[in-house]
DNA sequence: CATATCTCAGATATACTGATATTT
DNA sequence: CAAATATCAGTATATCTGAGATAT
């Protein structure tokens, strides 16, 4: 971790005032983007910091989550994929890495022979569990936004998620 | 790339239904975050396809912008990984990468001999008024969002790296 | 001597391409 | 035969740790 102390100033505002100096074009949508890949740097490093005691990544957390959250804790590795928006062979990468720790195992699909199924072990579930306590102790590394700050904020990307394709709704 | 087709509801908006469910805690943050975290997705995805035809990744990219902001087209190079909130062998390793493609080098710091500063060429410079033209032709990955949803967007960011000590202004 | 700056070697995580086996 | 599912091999990128060289 890097507990970097805080700029005296706001980057991304710098930032924007020189792509107007430039005359490059769209800066709202330069501030808009450049904040959104900030903003994941900052939830990612606090997430992760907090998960880490649990050996658990980012991205095997939100399997694990995906997984405990399904009807009966398993899912082709597919739809996991899809939901996660990851690459295949990435889906791959992280269930056979939470099946060696014991978290997931894989099952057949009982129709479709093609497919495999994840499905969360009741050590995976007592892990993602205990380490969703933990994320949450960390506020998803927000700092304190209020819960209104946090809704107007979900709503605003919200916007942009559908402006952007990934739901219709 | 990947060009999935939306689905037909928001994924966001379940995840938060069934994490008050198990009664999980904070679920807003949870949304707040989960959102932060796949528009980041997106925003990448879309700016790394449009960086493509110049071979730069997000990353080297981010770097030729912030030298090309620079008052003399230089920094040194701890001073560019604070910025950009990355760790110094990955300043080391992108800067390694811009110099072989020509559009960066290493000049020696005028001052203090510990330091070298990394100096974007005439090469670079129009490669980066080139690449940031197709990254605004693909809209940062943000679909048709209007400029006043970008503006609403980044002020709500604001408030969160502010809460997060992103900076203090 | 302590600190700062950068680099290197080695490890891990993720992603992508292209190929393959199996099943639908 | 075409499409879908998962995997594998190989490559690339980025991150981090720990060590070390050089300079302040």
């Amino acid at each position: 971790m890097s507990p970097k102390r805080p700029l005296r100033f706001d980057p991304i505002a710098e930032a924007r005032r020189q792509w107007e100096v430039r005359g490059w074009g769209a800066p709202a949508s330069m501030a808009a983007a450049t904040s959104i890949m900030r903003a994941q740097q900052l939830v990612l490093a606090g997430v992760e910091a907090a998960l880490r005691e649990f050996d658990l990544t980012f991205a095997r957390y939100e399997a694990l989550v995906l997984l405990r959250f399904s009807r009966e804790g398993r899912l082709p590795l597919g739809k996991m994929g899809e939901r996660l928006m990851v690459h295949p062979t990435s889906i791959t990468n992280a269930i056979d890495r939470l099946e060696e720790q014991g978290l997931v195992r894989r099952v057949p699909h009982p129709e479709d022979r093609r497919a495999i199924l994840a499905e969360i072990t009741p050590v995976g579930v007592d892990l993602v569990e205990r380490a969703t306590q933990a994320v949450v102790e960390a506020e998803f590394g927000l700092g304190d936004l209020s819960e209104a700050e946090a809704d107007r904020l979900t709503r605003e990307i919200r916007k942009m998620r559908r402006a952007a394709g990934d739901f219709e709704d």
